[in-house]
DNA sequence: GTTGTGACATCGC
DNA sequence: CGCGATGCCACAA
């Protein structure tokens, strides 16, 4: 783990991160930043810190992610997997789930972002 | 007590 | 489209 700042309540924070993921459906992606979004602003945060590092706190939780969850649907802003260890993995993964990847490497987020319902 | 280091996002060139 | 810089913070060595 140790990624950024950890939330006051990280575990409360973790298990909503782990609640959204695991409603992506497949052949989906949602990104941190949108996860962090859908998430409601903890109680005593200071607004402007939470816009800030809540993106990588959703990180933080997918670093210690449950495995049992499709994290694979989980990339970042540019619908690109973020570099690190399984990066691969999480490609055929995402393209088993039906998803396409770009001649650049990248995902059609217009067409494979989720939209959150 | 200090230092290095991260599953990010956004803006500028 | 891509590389680089910036914002900000806790935790392991």
């Amino acid at each position: 783990m140790s990624l950024f700042t950890l939330p006051p309540d990280a575990a409360v924070f973790y298990q909503t991160v782990y609640q959204l993921v695991a409603r992506i459906p497949v052949g989906k992606v949602a990104t941190y930043g949108q996860l962090a979004r859908l998430l409601a602003y903890p109680p005593g945060i200071d607004p402007r810190v939470y816009d800030i590092l809540s993106a990588r706190w959703v990180g933080g939780a997918m670093a210690n992610c449950p495995d049992n969850l499709p994290w694979h649907r989980v990339v970042n802003s540019q619908g690109r997997v973020s570099p690190r260890p399984g990066a691969q993995k999480q490609q055929e993964l995402l393209v088993a789930d039906g998803v396409k990847f770009k001649p650049n490497g990248a995902i059609d987020l217009r067409v494979y972002g989720w939209d959150g319902q």
